[in-house]
DNA sequence: GGATCTCATGTTTTT
DNA sequence: CATGAGATCC
């Protein structure tokens, strides 16, 4: 503990040391950012005295909020207690929350509203407003608000300059009405409302400037104007705000981030301190020169001089496949090869452009038997039964929510259809009721004037009932036997697991969440508040050493030794709809920028000649960026001019990419295949994020062809006798130095088993590790 | 109330 | 192509 400032660099300790007030830090890629944040919070707490109490930390995901904490944790040896640290939305949540006495809208057991609940609400506005759904798409009304409510525009404020920005505008008002009748907020409300408590109220947003003193935040460069208003409110008294970030790796420009306010930033504060993190301690040169060489087309941006002491290191390979099935077996053969070469499958991550692209290759490693893990499939809290038992829960917790009313209501049916439920609606809105109070008013006083008879009212008197009873068992029980009393009483099961996989599928993943709602120390509130603030990749463990496919933008944070870029064609990154305009372009750039800086070792770029869009196939254009990265830094086939489809095709482009003739032949003859694939279980990949993909994919199945048809390449011919033999010292580009034990022929290449000084024993493919004789 | 069909739609999605 | 929402039919 005492030595904690010893384990940084020059610049990293002028960051963490730094005088406190406004400082800037901007943090190149893998030049250890977070290392910087935990280290200022337990500097603040050593050396300045300051009390955990006093501190506020601000993350983008849960999962840098954790990191943070456990690393903290780690450097004190203890539990930093008093310490805030969170997201953005669960600090505000938890200050709404405690304010809501000071609100004239909300009461404390607010909901948090997600997307479907949000979509729901437009459309319900569209028709109280006598709007064609048609003519104004929900999801564009929807993404006008989301931006207003970024931006800090209140409906009262927002300036229509058009027809459709008017329409907009009206839908806007409507909608935060019925969010606040619904005494519910969406994620930007979360945001917005605690700026706009703040400036209302100064006395309250006192009584937080005074107990944050120190405000630290990650990932500045993705704060929208809500945010980056609720921080500077925040630091106005003490004027400590430790703001860590990076414009070049600002890809969520589509959401309202703007990475502008690191320069508002400045402009704001003149006098604040600017720290630029320049040692990169995850790539290698050649990969930093790359990514370096990408950026540098883009304009405005602060210059950082990256430098790493791993010099050299693998070249960029750059590949081109004929079409998309064959960019997903090209992937797949280099995985082998470096499975061969001590790399693991965890070590390995494939990203695209988008997620329709990671069905190809999915498919290719189902095909070939290998492990993955794909990232940002159909999420868990957004499953049909998983909602719908949420939305019970919800109901409970505030039965002003309608919109989870008008989910469950009649599900499983109960008799409760749309007709019924009109008159519903009118009742309850004649007498200014919500409907979940209109159904228990129904059920619990005999004496209420309804318009209801017969079926219609034994159904509602029944829910009626039902959901009273809920509300009083709420109040005594813990979460998990709430969940089970609505489970047993709305026959869900029943419903939901109709025998088919599906629905056993479906049963399951009520289990799984009933195993969350389990924890006795949760209350319904805390439990709602994480299931909607958490998502489904902070939850899930990860499957053990498997590959990871996953988009660019999922992979920012993240680091492995080795990374593959698929799909690098004009159209596709940069995307289409973003070709057009020169700031979105940049982001495209920002994004591959991002995605090259992911990889420690090495880095695969691919291209398809062909791919198919929707059914159809076409050919493409190998994309720009890929012209950015110097010639001396890659091997492969550098693209420079639209190839001729030919028959030839075989021949012209395995001729074109040495390297990769070897890798191919390698891991398409028995070598790679039989014995590498043989300790992974078919879908071993797949079983995490989504259940129904095994099943999704498997009638679609296309019979591909095996590796030895059309694009296949000629066998390179076997190796007659050992290079290397036991006993002697070699040295790896990555390994480092060792000895070799035992060398012999197997398949077409020769197998070198190594016992590494540091690593310790690999078995490399000869043909493919660079290993050099020493002496 | 539920199954079946048709038609439009298709970038990224920390919370 | 493949998915989902809405309309239509039973």
């Amino acid at each position: 503990m005492t030595n904690y400032l010893d384990e940084l660099n020059s610049q990293q300790k002028t960051a963490v040391t730094a005088k406190p007030g406004r400082i800037l830090i901007l943090a190149g890629p893998g030049s250890g950012k977070t290392r910087v944040l935990t280290h200022r919070i337990v500097y603040l707490m050593r050396e300045m005295n300051v009390s955990p109490w006093n501190i506020l930390a601000v993350t983008f995901t849960n999962k840098a909020a954790r990191e943070m904490n456990h690393r903290i944790e780690q450097l004190l040896d203890a539990h930093p207690r008093g310490l805030t640290m969170g997201t953005f939305h669960s600090v505000c949540a938890r200050i709404l929350r405690r304010e809501t006495d000071n609100m004239r809208h909300y009461q404390r057991d607010f909901v948090i509203f997600d997307t479907a609940d949000q979509l729901q609400v437009v459309k319900r506005v569209l028709k109280e407003l006598n709007l064609d759904d048609k003519k104004f798409p929900p999801p564009k009304l929807l993404n006008g608000i989301s931006n207003a409510k970024n931006e800090l525009i209140t409906p009262d404020i927002y300036a229509s300059t058009n027809y459709i920005s008017e329409i907009t505008r009206r839908v806007y008002e409507q909608y935060q009405l019925i969010l606040q009748a619904n005494n519910a907020m969406d994620f930007d409300d979360l945001l917005m409302n605690t700026v706009l408590l703040f400036k209302e109220h100064p006395d309250i947003l006192q009584t937080y400037q005074q107990k944050y003193q120190h405000i630290l935040v990650d990932e500045f460069q993705d704060t929208n104007t809500t945010q980056y208003a609720l921080l500077q409110h925040l630091a106005a008294q003490h004027n400590n705000l430790f703001a860590v970030g990076d414009g070049d790796q600002s890809v969520y420009r589509w959401r309202g981030a703007d990475f502008r306010n690191i320069q508002r930033f400045q402009e704001a504060h003149p006098d604040a301190q600017v720290i630029l993190l320049e040692q990169n301690y995850r790539s290698t040169q050649i990969i930093l020169d790359a990514a370096k060489a990408v950026i540098q087309h883009n304009q405005n941006r602060t210059h950082k001089n990256l430098f790493t002491e791993r010099q050299g290191g693998e070249p960029i390979v750059i590949d081109e496949a004929y079409n998309d099935l064959e960019e997903g077996d090209i992937v797949i053969s280099t995985i082998k090869s470096l499975l061969l070469n001590g790399y693991s499958p965890g070590d390995m991550a494939v990203m695209y452009r988008t997620n329709a692209q990671s069905r190809v290759l999915e498919e290719a490693f189902i095909r070939a038997n290998m492990p993955y893990r794909l990232i940002g499939a159909t999420q868990f809290y957004k499953r049909r039964e998983v909602k719908d038992i949420i939305a019970y829960l919800r109901l409970v917790h505030n039965p002003a929510d309608s919109v989870s009313f008008n989910r469950i209501v009649n599900v499983p049916t109960r008799g409760i259809g749309a007709k019924t439920l009109q008159t519903l609606q009118a009742w309850a809105a004649a007498n200014q009721w919500q409907p979940a109070d209109a159904v228990i008013e129904l059920a619990t006083n005999p004496e209420v004037q309804h318009p209801f008879r017969g079926r219609a009212f034994n159904a509602l008197h029944n829910f009626g009932n039902m959901l009273s009873a809920w509300i009083t068992a709420s109040a005594g029980s813990h979460v998990g036997d709430l969940f089970d009393l609505i489970l047993e009483q709305s026959n869900y099961r029943e419903y939901i697991d109709d025998g088919t996989d599906e629905g056993c599928d479906r049963w399951d993943n009520i289990m799984e969440l009933r195993g969350v709602a389990n924890d006795p120390n949760l209350t319904l509130s805390e439990f709602l508040e994480q299931v909607a603030l958490v998502s489904e990749t902070d939850n899930l463990e990860e499957v053990p050493n498997s590959t990871t496919l996953l988009t660019l933008h999922a992979a920012k944070g993240l680091e492995y030794p080795v990374v593959f870029i698929t799909g690098l064609e004009e159209g596709m990154l940069p995307h289409s709809r973003s070709m057009q305009d020169a700031e979105e372009l940049a982001e495209e750039r920002r994004l591959f920028y991002v995605g090259i800086t992911r990889a420690k070792d090495r880095v695969y770029l691919s291209h398809a000649f062909r791919r198919t869009f929707y059914g159809t196939t076409e050919a493409t254009t190998p994309s720009r960026f890929l012209m950015d990265i110097p010639e001396a830094l890659t091997i492969g086939s550098k693209p420079k001019q639209r190839r001729q489809e030919s028959k030839a095709r075989a021949s012209s482009w395995h001729q074109s990419t040495p390297s990769w003739s070897s890798n191919r032949s390698q891991s398409s003859s028995s070598l790679g295949a039989s014995r590498h694939s043989s300790s992974s279980p078919a879908h071993g990949g797949n079983q995490s994020s989504d259940k129904k993909s095994a099943s999704r994919y498997e009638p679609t199945r296309k019979p591909l062809p095996k590796p030895n048809s059309p694009y296949d390449e000629p066998k390179r011919a076997t190796p007659t006798s050992c290079q290397f033999s036991t006993g002697q010292k070699v040295e790896h580009a990555t390994f480092g130095k060792g000895i070799v034990i035992e060398s012999k022929i197997t398949g077409n290449d020769e197998e070198v088993s190594v016992a590494f000084n540091k690593v310790g024993i690999k078995r490399l493919a000869a043909s493919f590790a660079k290993l050099a004789v020493v002496e």
